[in-house]
DNA sequence: TCCAAAATCATACTTTCGGGTGATTGATCT
DNA sequence: AGATCAATCACCCGAAAGTATGATTTTGGA
């Protein structure tokens, strides 16, 4: 694309060259024209490429973290499910285990995050880059 | 800064273009080297602008989802707090009042945003980017 | 193959939350 | 002056969450 475009405004310029060639004027008129195009398509390009990147994830997971804390799959399964909004029989359902397995997964949790509450352990999870 | 380095490379180029008029080769050269110029001259520009601009906070109030919500002044604080992890007890004594009042505030917080647990309450406010 | 860690579940108990209802006070708008 | 709304508080009750303790089964490595 870019190179196609780069392409059909040389060819052009080179038309205009021979048009105009004999007057000064038009030539620093078009160097000003093809800097400021080409400073525009860079602007463009530049915030196509720049903008997605960062927008769309912009979260990888702390994996040191995780190791560090000690927080197995499951944990952070529990986890994840919590931060969601669930409450501990969805997330049960969710993961087909009862119920006082979610709880013990929890009180665990609680253990290694050092909080002793669902909410603190999202945001310390949170800050901690361990969730999303 | 740009205004000066535009000025500089044109006159620059002139300085070429009277070099080189006779070759057209040159003419070509010297379109296609502009062109990169201020494409990349374009992209940094961008870069600089937008980058700091997404890194610093990214984080702005959504106020037309707060006035669409009704969310009080007050409700909001709440939520702030609930969105710490705090409980009941512990945003009361935050805020100087009785746990009734942020119970009170807590259901009516529930009614607006369509939920009925906190961590779901905390989990779409941040969605809505009512808070951080 | 054997062991430690992980995953599972249970029971019992306490605390916190959430839902329902109702009431008072003060500010704002009409 | 009356209506409306935000903010405050209280009481009750059941559900959910959290704590403590103990036990069994899986499983991934040494």
């Amino acid at each position: 694309m870019y190179g196609l475009a780069m392409a059909i405004l040389v060819f052009l310029l080179e038309y205009f060259e021979y048009r105009y060639l004999v007057r000064d004027l038009s030539m620093e008129l078009l160097i000003l024209i093809i800097a400021i195009t080409f400073t525009a398509v860079g602007l463009w390009t530049g915030s196509k490429l720049v903008s997605p990147k960062q927008a769309v994830s912009s979260f990888e997971r702390n994996h040191k973290a995780i190791a560090y804390l000690q927080l197995s799959h499951r944990e952070l399964e529990v986890l994840e499910q919590v931060a969601k909004g669930l409450s501990n029989k969805e997330i049960a359902d969710a993961l087909y285990v009862s119920v006082n397995t979610v709880k013990t997964h929890l009180k665990n949790i609680y253990e290694k995050l050092d909080v002793n509450r669902r909410t603190q352990a999202v945001e310390k999870a949170r800050e901690l880059k361990v969730i999303r």
